[in-house]
RNA sequence: GCAGGCGUAGUGUAGUCUGGCAGCACAAGGGCCUUCCAAGCCCUUAGCCCGGGUUCAAAUCCCGGCGCCUGCACCA
């Protein structure tokens, strides 16, 4: 198994699909580079992508920035969860994330600071578990990369791109007029400071994410009519292995609709780009392994040489990043829903007296009413206690009136829930390269059997030698190749077989190869890339019948 | 981050123990030959991970760093 893994680096490096960055200094772990041929792949996939999950379901693209002021992933909770307080044994080096290590004295381990959980290592005498050696000082580990904003305003690099949409919550809703389900996307880079990166590409501490965050109203029915039938291969949480309909599983109610629908696009998806779907699988998270914003999740999963490897994830987040966003910037993330018949509703209405609250709170006085005004207030007047930019006034019950009034109410407010399906495209790649590597029997020479939309270069091109004029009409072929759009090269460097083995290896799927023959009659030969079989056509029709076979709509065997 | 192993042309390796001109294969570039799957012949390019130390002399010994692999821990 890790042989593949070593003839995949060899052949990545040697012809340019990617290697490790900052070679030249040594290498830094976590970084790759996409070389000449990787690159173009990746632009592939990500162009599949866009059409399959945004073009065809009409979703929003949107594009932030990677880096963001320390509020947003306070809000997100980033900040605390992504932080570990790390311990070190004097003796024997092994490092313990301190709130395994006092869970058992203390309540709320996630709760301290380092010189707490210092003083209670001290305090219970907490030594080593390894070796009963003394424990040195804590220390911070952040998962996500700090940096500065301007002088003094601290920065992070985003651990998932998904921040960026929900801060604009409020701006798309109403771009996207106040509908939904409102789907958004955003393909971007992700940053996660990983303490030992050891799995090349798979796992970068700079990663090549696309997520989507689809807003949906959770009292909403589900349009069961959204599910195709398709056969899904899942992983439950119980540690069952199924195959299950979509639809099954949705009137069983074992996966959320919306992650259904996903999962059945996503097995599609699969194998439009050539992952083998066979070794395709959903798996579901242990409630304990779900990440702190989410109620369920579901990874998909691929078997590559390092067994199941995750390679995407979809989550259902509910309100949490919405309703946090909210608490902490302020402003009202929430959609409206629309009652099918006005509600008359009577309600006591809170009226604020300005002339008392004014003099008494001074600059938040307005603060203070606008919250009164949301309360419910049921019973006898009290006094209030209000919290504003994390202080709390108490506010006496003469400052305000109570108003039983009836109104009428044409909808509500709520938080909308989110549906996450987020892609870590290098991962993706990286199957797909492992997936369709393999050896030829006879010859043993590498092969990447790419789909054709994937392939970097679609096309080489050939004279059988270059002399007589082969070569310079090869070059001519080449030319008007690349003036359809079609990505072609020309090589008349060794013997013709040598060049189809260079062909092969970066995955070129179709070779023209210019002979005598062409000089006399104007055709070529096409030579396809898995059988290796070659038919003759003629110059004319050649572009037209390349890109019709790059696009799938035309089948080698059928010409 | 800890423990162990490893790091030599683009790639794979020999040489390291026992210090003394760094070798081989493939790939790549040029030429000859060649009428379709890495053929052959000639030529060429190109390397001791980085830094320090020991020594007349270091790829080789010592120290530090970086990177890779395995395990632990961490992580999805």
């Amino acid at each position: 198994m890790r042989e593949i893994r070593a003839k995949l680096n060899d052949i990545a490096k040697r012809r340019g699909i990617f290697w490790n960055s900052y070679d030249i200094y040594g290498g830094v772990g976590g970084f790759y580079d996409y070389g000449p041929v990787g690159s173009l792949m990746k632009k592939n996939l990500l162009d599949i992508w866009l059409e399959e999950f945004v073009y065809k379901d009409g979703l929003f693209l949107i594009d932030a920035p990677a880096i963001g002021p320390e509020i947003v992933y306070r809000a997100s909770g980033h900040l605390e969860k992504f932080t570990d307080y790390m311990v070190r044994c004097k003796s024997c080096g092994h490092a313990f994330r301190t709130d395994e290590l006092i869970k058992d004295y203390v309540e709320f381990p996630d709760a301290l600071g380092p010189e707490e959980i210092e003083k209670v290592i001290r305090d219970h005498g907490i030594v080593c578990p390894d070796c009963g050696g003394e424990l040195g000082e804590v220390e911070e580990f952040h998962l996500m990369f700090s940096t500065r904003i301007g002088l003094d305003k601290i920065g992070f690099l985003r651990p998932e791109t998904a921040q960026g949409i929900f801060v604009n919550f409020p701006t798309l809703y109403r771009i996207n007029r106040e509908k939904l389900p409102m789907g958004v996307a955003q393909i971007g880079r992700g940053y996660r400071n990983e303490i030992s990166p050891r799995q090349g590409v798979i796992r970068q501490r700079e990663f090549q994410m696309a997520e989507i965050e689809l807003f949906v109203d959770p009292e909403d029915k589900f349009n069961e009519d959204m599910i195709e039938d398709y056969p899904l291969p899942l992983l439950t949480m119980n540690g069952e292995n199924i195959k299950i309909s979509a639809k099954e599983a949705y009137k069983s109610g074992l996966v959320d609709g919306y992650i259904l629908y996903y999962m059945v696009k996503i097995m599609k998806f699969m194998e439009r780009i050539g992952v083998d779907t066979s070794k395709v699988r959903f798996r579901q998270h242990h409630r304990e392994e779900l990440a702190h914003y989410s109620k369920d999740t579901w990874d998909c999963e691929v078997l590559i040489s390092r067994g199941w490897v995750e390679v995407l994830g979809i989550s259902y987040r509910g309100a949490y990043d919405l309703e946090h966003h909210m608490r902490y910037s302020g402003v009202d993330m929430r959609a409206f829903r629309k009652f099918k018949e006005p509600k008359k509703v009577r309600r006591s209405r809170v009226i604020p007296r300005m002339e008392i609250l004014g003099p008494m709170f001074k600059g938040n006085a307005m603060k203070i009413a606008q919250q009164m005004e949301e309360m419910e207030i049921e019973g006898e007047k009290k006094e209030l206690k209000i919290e504003v930019n994390g202080k709390t006034y108490e506010v006496p019950s003469e400052a305000y009136d109570v108003v039983d009034e009836e109104v009428t109410l044409a909808g509500e407010r709520f938080i909308p829930h989110v549906v996450e399906p987020s892609f870590g495209i290098d991962r993706i790649l990286y199957s797909i390269l492992e997936h369709s590597f393999y050896e030829r029997e006879d010859s043993g020479y590498k092969v990447l059997r790419i789909k054709p939309e994937i392939a970097a270069i679609k096309a080489g091109v050939f004279p059988l030698m270059a002399k007589d004029g082969m070569d310079s009409k090869a070059r001519e072929i080449m030319k008007t190749l690349r003036e359809r759009g079609i990505n072609a090269y020309y090589d008349e460097s060794g013997s013709i077989g040598r060049r189809y083995a260079r062909a092969d290896e970066i995955g070129v799927p179709f070779c023209i190869t210019i002979d005598y023959q062409t000089l006399k009659d104007s055709t070529v030969t096409i030579r396809e890339r898995d059988s290796t079989e070659q038919k003759r056509i003629s110059i004319t029709e050649l572009p037209d019948m390349l890109d019709s076979l790059i696009k799938g709509k035309l089948e080698f065997s059928e010409i």
